[in-house]
DNA sequence: GCATCTTGTCAACAGTTGTTGACTTTCATC
DNA sequence: GATGAAAGTCAACAACTGTTGACAAGATGC
């Protein structure tokens, strides 16, 4: 009882918690180590270095979010709970958090962009459709994902009141009753 | 005729290209240097140090923006091509682009959220009255230039097509068109 | 002509980054 | 108990970061 983790996991565990709560580039390898209690040349020997471990804590993220097919309310209700709060730990950051915090970085940008973005992208237009609608219902999300947690605007960053909830539900219903005019 | 720029405006014009568009942690001294043709050590001398040279990039970007007090419509139109639309050279990313690129950094963020976030913010709310609508429509802005800039989502990005500009009008005027019901 | 200030150049600094190879320890298997 | 693979430790590496001080060239003022 109450096993002792291995280095490898305790080091899988930490990196998501910091590289998600901070970003890649801003954290370094032997704080890394540190904050799992663990030598830095385990970091090279298990994920191949520190990049390996970053896209480590990428792979798996997806893997327990399933949205059920439904309608606009309830899907309103999933993609907020799934995507823009955060974890149950309380600490590391949500999804799209992480997303937005290493689209731009030099290294590994390029490659949570593709993993992320566009299979998050891909997985709404699956549920709800229309591609149209999935991409603007999604730039709704990264904007009040972004204007809360990131840029922490006043007026927006309210959790757990209604009336978050009701901004939230008014423009995700704006961008799901959006419909162009151009061919289908 | 054809005066040839003093090696600070060389300097000054080469940061804002680079650090807009690379964000700050991204770009090296001496990479600024070697685009402007200017010796390493003139950036401390002139600016204090790199962190001074993104400064300077930073403080004048609103000199030359200003809001009318004007309809919705009109405020729609002013919004995009103020602040997320390229400026003139082509090159150098909007505004938005750049705060959201270097929202995160641990050196710059903290001063770029209080200086353009907010400052922002509180054109927009001088300018539409309420500070919820406000902050709506400015979390509409920020994703729309996310979703297309930052992560380069299909579907999203058409510049120039009247379905592009139809889009961005329908999630602006719901977010204007928002008023909660609590106490105001 | 001399002094002074600006403008620019050069080499070196100390600090941090991620990575690696040699080493010891641990532990299971024969 | 001997063998060998796995787990963990340590010190050092080369590459890069931003910054600085000493120095030279040119313009300006008296």
């Amino acid at each position: 009882m109450a096993e002792i983790p291995s280095a490898r996991d305790r080091l899988l565990a930490a990196a998501r918690q910091l590289f998600w709560a901070r970003g890649y580039a801003n954290v370094s390898v032997r704080e890394l180590a540190g904050a799992a209690e663990v030598d830095i040349a385990l970091i090279s020997r298990y994920f191949g270095g520190k990049r390996g471990l970053f896209q480590a804590t990428l792979t798996d993220a997806f893997a327990d979010i399933e949205l059920p097919a439904c309608g606009a309310e309830a899907l309103v209700d999933h993609a907020v709970r799934l995507f823009v709060e955060a974890p149950r730990d309380g600490v590391t950051p949500s999804l799209l958090q992480m997303m937005l915090m290493n689209a731009h970085d030099a290294d590994v940008g390029a490659e949570v962009r593709a993993l992320h973005g566009d299979r998050l992208q891909k997985r709404l237009e699956r549920l709800i459709g229309a591609p149209d609608r999935a991409a603007l219902f999604m730039a709704a999300l990264l904007g009040l994902s972004v204007a809360e947690k990131s840029l922490r605007l006043a007026g927006i960053a309210r959790p757990g009141t209604a009336e978050y909830e009701a901004q939230l539900r008014h423009m995700m219903q704006a961008a799901l009753s959006y419909r162009h005019d151009s061919r289908d």
